[in-house]
Parts: C-alpha cells; structure tokens; sequence
DNA sequence: TAGTGGTCTAGACCACTTT
DNA sequence: AAGTGGTCTAGACCACTAT
C-alpha cells in the first residue's frame, strides 16, 4: 500500500481472476513500454490459465483507462503517447486543449421540440439550427459534438462555421453574441454505434459526455451542446484560480 | 433522428445484439417507471432470443448510465431519481454539493516517496499526511476520497477532521491557510475490489476519477487529492460565469 | 429452497489485417 | 491463408436475497 499514485488503499478480499489478468496484462505494458506489441489475447489466455472471456474483461479495462491500444485484425499494443488534455473552461478554449482541429459535417434547420425548447427557454415551435462536427488533432477524432442555436436569435446564421473555426468564434466575432456564462454537466455513458463508427471506437467502450447549456451576457440562452469525448485517449482538465502555471500532463496509476 | 437529447444523431450501420438489448431494456425502463423491478436476466433472454452474456453487456451499460439498479440476489430495477450532482467548482464546494457527509477513515503520517514528492514539490525523504474519508448522503456512499497534504506545511495537524468536515475547512479555518488555485484532471476507471467494497459497487463498474492539485495564495502547493466518483449515481456539475441561476438536474437520454 | 445477479468456461463464427 | 480482435452461444457454479 505504499504507492500514493494508488491512493495509498491496499487491494484485499476475494480477487476475481478477470482482475487479476488485468493487473497482469498490467504489469507487462510497463515492462513492454508505449508501442510494443502485447501477446495476442489466445496465447495470454492460456499463459494464465483462463477463459478469453474472462481474459478481455480486464484487457477491456485497460484500453478504457488508456493502458492498451486494441487493433482488430491486428492485435493489442501498449498505448502510445500520454492521454490527451482537453481543457473544460470555456473562456480560453481554444488556448488550452488540443481539439482545436474542427471538421463540420452537419448544418440543418429543425423544429426545437419540447425537450430542446425548454432547455434553450423558446417556443416548441420556434426552429433550431442543428450543428455538428467531429473534433481532433494529428488525423484522430477525438470527440463528437452537436449543438444546436436558435434560429430567432441568430437569423442570418445560414451557413456552418469554416473548417477548424469554432461555433463560439462565428457566433462572438459574426453575430456580436457576448458569452455570458454556461453550465456543463459531466457523465459516462458507451458510444453508439454511429459515434462508434465516427470516432474509431467501439460501441462497447464508454466515453465522456458533456452536456453544456450556456447563455450570453443578459442570461439569455444561446446555445445547447453535448461533446463526447473518447474516454480511452481524452482527459478532460479544469482550472481553478488565476495563478500561472502550466498543465501537468501525468499518467496515473491503476487502483 | 427527431429527438434532440440524443445529439440529432441518427444510428445506422450494423447493429450489435447486445445494442439492440440495451435498447429494449431501456424502452422498458421508461415504459415501467422508477423503482420497478425489470424481468428477471433469464427470461430477457427468452425473450430476446439472445444468449446471457449478450444482455448482460446491454444491462450492464445502463447501469453505468444510471438507468437500471442491479442487486445481487434480489433482481433488477429501474433506477431510482436523478443523478446526485457534484459540483467541480473548489470555491464554493460545500455549498452546492449533494456529498456534504464524510466520514474519516484513515489518518496517518509516511513519507512522501517520488511521484507524491514530485506533485507536491517537496523532498522524497519528507513526509506527508495521508487523509482518506468516504462521501455521500442519505447513508449511500458515492464517492471514496483520499488526500495528502505535507507535514512540513502543517506541522500541529495531528488528527483528522471532525466526522462531516472537509479537509478544506479544516486547513483554512484551523490553520489560517489561504486557498490559491487548483487543477483538476478527469478520466475513467474501474473500481478496485476494495473501492468497490467501500462504494458498494461492483470492480467491473467504471468510475469518474478526479486527481487534483491545488496550492495556497503563494502558489504552493498544499494538497494532491484523488477522489473516485461512482459513475452510476454521480453526475459532475460545473459552472462557468456568474449570472444567478440554479443548477438543472436533468436527466439525458441514451444515444 | 428457489430465484436472482456475478463470474467463468470452452467453444464458435465474424470482420479485419498481415503475410 | 493464417492470425488477430469483436461478438456470441449454451451451458456451469457461486454468493446473495427472498420466502
């Protein structure tokens, strides 16, 4: 129990095996280092004596916590690179994180319905624009992102935002829209299979997802967002107080 | 595609049957209403034509999207109320938060090591406090929280906090410390065993984990805390800018 | 005691990548 | 063609809860 990375709690009591494997496939990746080539799942199996069922839960467990790189058809690597950061202020956005890269691949009108009305404060009749896009960097995506506008607010909103230009930049430097404030809520849930398609994961892998509401400086609400992040290659980080210092950028430890 | 909660997204492509599973059971969830118990793992299969472990990896998901409460035993129900929110924001912590309770378990002086060292900017052969406490509300324990914090810089913290006593309090009240700033670091994991045990859970349920570091007026640091959150029951909350509003507490749909 | 969820096995077939 | 990870099956035994 002396590892403070770990909590400083001791493990104890009945070890299920798929546990153990884990802690195993675990201690490999550390003595392998990034990039390296895992023995395939079959051949772990039978090294520790257990079912491949049994064996790809904990293997699972790593490839969420960023441990492990699983390539269908191709095999299970030490994940490479430490996790990146995504900063979840949203003053200096842009600055921080390292989804800057924005590629829009939706932009339509649509009526706001009850649910999306009573969360913007309009009619259910009035429309929304409904826009979205996938966000990265280096050719990986690494989150989904859908949000959506009024359309009363914002008439002459007719066209999404250029590739890589943020929905916050057209709205403030297009639209005179002053940011006033906004609350976001945070939650696990697994990718569908679309996201799943869209991020390069699997539907079986859960992910971050950031549910935004925010509104302008008369507390007006301008804009809806829900961001799914990748919660195998993404950490999301929060900044309190103005002191000046840089991010850390650690990998931790499993419990 | 028409319902805006679920981000406009369409699903298409090929179906997993554990997908199309999960999708049933949570029609049913909706359709029975909170606190129902579902039909027994078995007969869903049955039902559904489709092998136990197959459901279980669609239930299993809506457990951790807080949809369905499973219970050893007894069977599974429609999860009960909301998601408890946990406001991310350190300022004002105990104000909005619904894990007011705590219960100290651990209180002990060790020395710092490397990486707790390293985080803390202090000597390997210093030591530190480790704190370790279990929070929650209404007798159910949501969250396990363990903190260090440099003997050096608190040389009379010899107990630990009255039972329902942050450690914040404690250090600004008691020892005149002055709260600077702080950074937070979110990701998944899965509870260990012993984590399980104290939360409740199950080792195979992922968990929110927050690693935070934060430093006094003079920008040094006086604490590293790792709090693990249950994913199932917690929704992390935050709040940019200072218009008075409340805090909504809604309920998301799956994708 | 019977029924429930939690874990585990020993297979199978598939899509995919590599050779 | 061979090997890999992804999905799925049809069982089994366990710990636990209700009766």
């Amino acid at each position: 129990m002396a590892d403070p990375a770990r909590g400083g709690v001791p493990d104890d009591g009945d070890i299920p095996s798929y546990y153990r494997a884990k802690r195993h496939i675990l201690a490999l990746c550390k003595k392998l280092g990034e990039g390296v080539a895992l023995p395939s799942e079959r051949l772990l199996c039978d090294q520790l004596g257990v079912a491949r069922a049994t064996l790809r839960q904990g293997m699972l467990q790593l490839v969420i916590e960023g441990w492990v790189d699983s390539r269908q058809g191709s095999g299970s690597f030490v994940a490479k690179r430490p996790k990146v950061s995504q900063c979840l202020c949203l003053t200096n956005e842009s600055a921080q994180d390292g989804l800057s890269g924005r590629t829009w691949i939706t932009f339509e009108r649509r009526p706001a319905g009850c649910e999306l009305a009573h969360k913007l404060c309009i009619d259910q009749n009035d429309h929304v624009i409904h826009l979205e896009c996938v966000r990265g960097s280096d050719g990986e995506v690494l989150a989904v992102e859908s949000a959506f506008v009024p359309t009363k607010r914002f008439p002459r909103f007719s066209r999404p935002p250029a590739q890589n230009r943020s929905l916050h930049d057209e709205l403030k430097n297009r639209f005179k829209m002053l940011f006033g404030g906004a609350d976001q809520r945070m939650d696990i849930v697994h990718v569908s299979p679309r996201e799943a398609s869209l991020l390069g994961t699997l539907p079986a892998l859960p992910g971050l997802v950031v549910h935004r509401t925010s509104w302008d400086a008369r507390g007006e609400p301008f804009e809806w967002v829900r961001t799914l992040y990748r919660g195998d290659r993404l950490t999301l980080v929060n900044r309190v107080g103005s002191i000046e210092r840089g991010f850390a950028n650690e990998r931790h430890d499993l419990r």
